[in-house]
Formats: C-alpha cells, structure tokens, sequence
RNA sequence: GGAGUUGGUUGAGCAGUCGCUAUAUUUAUGAUUUAUAAGAAUAUAGAGGAAAGUCCGGGCUUCAUAGGGCAAGGUGCCAGAUAAUCUCUGGGAAGCGUGAGCUUAUGGAUAGUGCCACAGAAAAUAUACCGCCUACGGGUAAGGGUGAAAAGGUGUGGUAAGAGCGCACCGCAUUAAUGGUAACAUUAAUGGCAGGGUAAACCCCACCUGAAGCAAGACCAAAUAGUUAAACAUUGAUGUUGUCCGCAUCGUUUAUGGGUAGGUCGCAUGAGGUGACUGGUGACAGUCAUCCCAGAUGAAUGACUGUUCUUGACAGAACCCGGCUUAUAGACUAACUCCACCU
RNA sequence: GCGCUCGUAGCUCAUCCGGAUAGAGCAUCAGCCUUCUAAGCUGAGGGUAGCAGGUUCGAGUCCUGCCGAGCGCG
C-alpha cells in the first residue's frame, strides 16, 4: 500500500468542501470528518494545532500515526476525503491506544 | 574509601516486513518530434547537542549616496584571538571558599546637576545639640546617642579642655625610581588628610552603529480596466527608521470599483568535517592527507514484530554560519583539591 | 523574519522620577437590621508584586536572563 501526493488534500479549498457538509465521527483523542469526492481514491488532510499540541515532536509523532493507519487502511475508504483534527489528549495516549481508536473510526465511516 | 572542582565524549543497540523525501541509473506509457509530465524498479543518503529562545555578531541580497551636523542607541580594567561580537583566551584588581576553584555592566564622584525616607544636633552646609574648658570675649570636636553612611584608625606624648598639634604603625594622596606592551604592582621620599554615598540617576570621557530582511531578491508564464471626485503641486510629494542640510525622481495621496497573487531559481562545497604535524601559556593559526554529510514546501525519518540491556531525558532542520542563554534520563573519561586510613 | 506592550488579592485596576504598614471597588466570611431574603450599616480575612539573579543602605519601581499572555508590520 502506497501513499502518495494524490491521496493529500493540498490547499484550503479541499478543506473547505470537506467542512462543509461532513460524516463526522469523534472521541477522546480525535475528530474524523469525511464527505465524498468522486474519485477513486481516498484523500486525507490533517489538522493538528499548535494550541492543543504543543511540542512539535509530538505533534508529527501523532500526524505519522494517523498517516500510517490512513495508509494501511485506505482501500475500504475509498473515495472518501477524510479530515483528521486532534484533540488536546491525543499526545497523551500511547500509540497503540490512538492507532485502535483510529481504526474504530475508519470502520463508522465506511458504513 | 568518602566529599568536591573544572573540562571533554556520548545521547539505546541488532534483525525482519511494510511505507515517506531527495539524488543517480534503468524501464515502459501518452504525445507528430524535442523539451517535459506523471508512473514503476534498483542503489545510495536522510534532524540536534541543543535543531529551541531569537539575546548578540557575521556572510548573502536589495535599497541611486553607505555624505555631513544634531539627536538616538550600545559598549566600558588591560592585552590578545576572530570574518565579527554584549563572544572567547591570558593577565590585573575586588569579593567568596580550608582548598582545587568560582563570581564581578570592574572608566570617571577633584567637570556639573539631582537624590539620600525614618532617626539624628548635623546627611555635606558648620557661629554644631548634650557635653568638656574658660580670663565669660570665646575655644573645642575627646565622650554621648542616631543611622546604610557622620571630616582618616589604633597607641602614645601633649593641652585650660581638646585637636595630625607632634611621633610610631596601618590606611590615603602626590612625586620619583624599578618591573611590566598595558591594566597594575613593589620600593622610597613628601604631605598632614585632600573633605560621605549614589553614574544598572541625569551625565562626562573613550570607542562603535546607514537601513531592511530569503515573504530579501532574480527570472518565467498567465490575467487585467480603469473611471469619477477631492487635496497638494517645485516654498510640493515621494524616496528605508528621528530631524536639518545635501542627493535622486516627477506627479503624488485619499475615497470608490475591477483583476491577479501559479511556477522555477535563491537552496545546500561551507569562515565545512575528520586525522596527523608545526607555532603559541591559551583562545587560535598554519601545512599536509582524506571525506562530501538532510534539503521539505499543508512541509519527509515512521509503524508493527522479535530480541538484548542500564527500560531510553530534553526535544524536530526551513537561507547559512560563529557564539550566548535555557531544557536534559543517564553512561564513559581526563586533570586537580580536601578529609580519613594503610604501606 | 522583524518590532512592541503587559504580568500586583478570587475578579477589575491604583501605588508620582526607589523610602519601608502595597491601596480602592466588586466578590468571600462574621455581626447588626428583617418573620426570612435582598438592599443597607459595621468589621475581618485574603499578596514572598510571574520566576531567578544583580545594582543600592533600601527594589513592586532600575538592570539582566528565563516563563506566560497579547498586539502590530511584511
């Protein structure tokens, strides 16, 4: 499984229509909005502020986390752009409590 | 053996699977061809000692002038190192520590101005309170208490009482000699005490400072639309910080309205790293050999499994370097000091 | 990448160019008043002045370094 420059959403238009009108699926750590796009592909984009996470090695151990489940996931999302914001705990949790509760948020949106 | 001081090095390791970014090579596809675009495979490389704070300094780039005066700001013992510094090294002075060592915005209070609460007679001005002495004109600063600070200190002689009034030692100032590049130190002579503190209060003296920052700046491509009104116009406006002079340009500013903000370079060979030798007390410099070591742009180093141990701290490059400061689990190592014991 | 401001009681602010007990309003607590509450009156508690150093006889105030919050320019 590969990802690839396609699969980011890369300026803030693709954000924007997936704010619009969006799936939304969230719990302690993370909030997940998903709308489709059309395409083949899933898309992800992450929002990870500088208020909620301070550090910044925290920050990216977190944003490579979601990628990495993102990119072991991404056949059964198909054609969803996904948004992925963190919440002030996520830096928190372990990486193997965050990498469950993505997984369990793949699994609502699909359905 | 214990306690400590000052430096230096390091910042979990190994294996497997799947991924990310860059570079090189190869490959197939689309396209009239080239350039190019997106894809695949292989190989190689891929965060730090602080990448952080942005507190200093420099490179680099642009601004037509980097020119002058006045402001404004900074630095402040001496000498050296450096591209440069509010950095570093060596030395002097003062303070702290038994010691190794550590700390210091460490010029000037005899250029001037200001401030010094309360207490105290008095806070720098002496016809001085209590006192002491007296020939009742006055003399005096020994003693008293206040305070952070009160006109050299201690002793002795001396006197009406006292007093650097005299002397000895200590402190201070001036002059000279010697040592040192210098800061300064030592010695000698002279003076009889120069007249409190504060300059991280204003200031004086010496030295330094043009401004802005990679969103600098350069190039390519695309798109476009100006109009109306008002103000000023060489005694004006603008031009890279304040102000005046000087210099450059000729329209500028405000309100209203429309449009664009995509890509490439800058950007990774550098005051570079490592090792050896030489010079220097040292910071550092020189010579030779050798190596190429991140370069993203919604922003790359991760995940999982197994295994070992000491169970892993602080923490993520964004134009680049040199410092400083702050955060930091530990591990290793060198030199030195003090205490106790043994030989 | 630059530049600037602020941090004082639970909250909002004073404290002159350094001088000694850091003050005011609201809030809190106690008492009075009222049948009870509110309002009113009286009193009390609450502060190492963001943290750590330095200058000074003396620092909330001056200087330096950190920490936190906010603002402006490109």
């Amino acid at each position: 499984m590969r990802f690839t420059r396609k699969q980011r959403l890369l300026n803030s238009q693709e954000y924007k229509y997936v704010f619009e009108d969006a799936l939304k699926s969230s719990d302690s750590c993370l909030t997940v909005l998903a709308r489709k796009n059309g395409l083949d592909l899933a898309r992800l984009g992450l929002v990870i502020s500088k208020k909620r996470i301070r550090n910044s090695v925290d920050r990216n151990r977190v944003k490579r986390l979601v990628r990495e489940s993102f990119r072991n996931n991404q056949q059964c999302l198909a054609g969803l752009d996904i948004v992925v914001l963190a919440k002030y705990r996520a830096n928190k949790v372990d990486n193997s409590v965050l990498l469950q509760s993505l997984a369990k948020h793949w699994l609502s949106l699909k359905l």
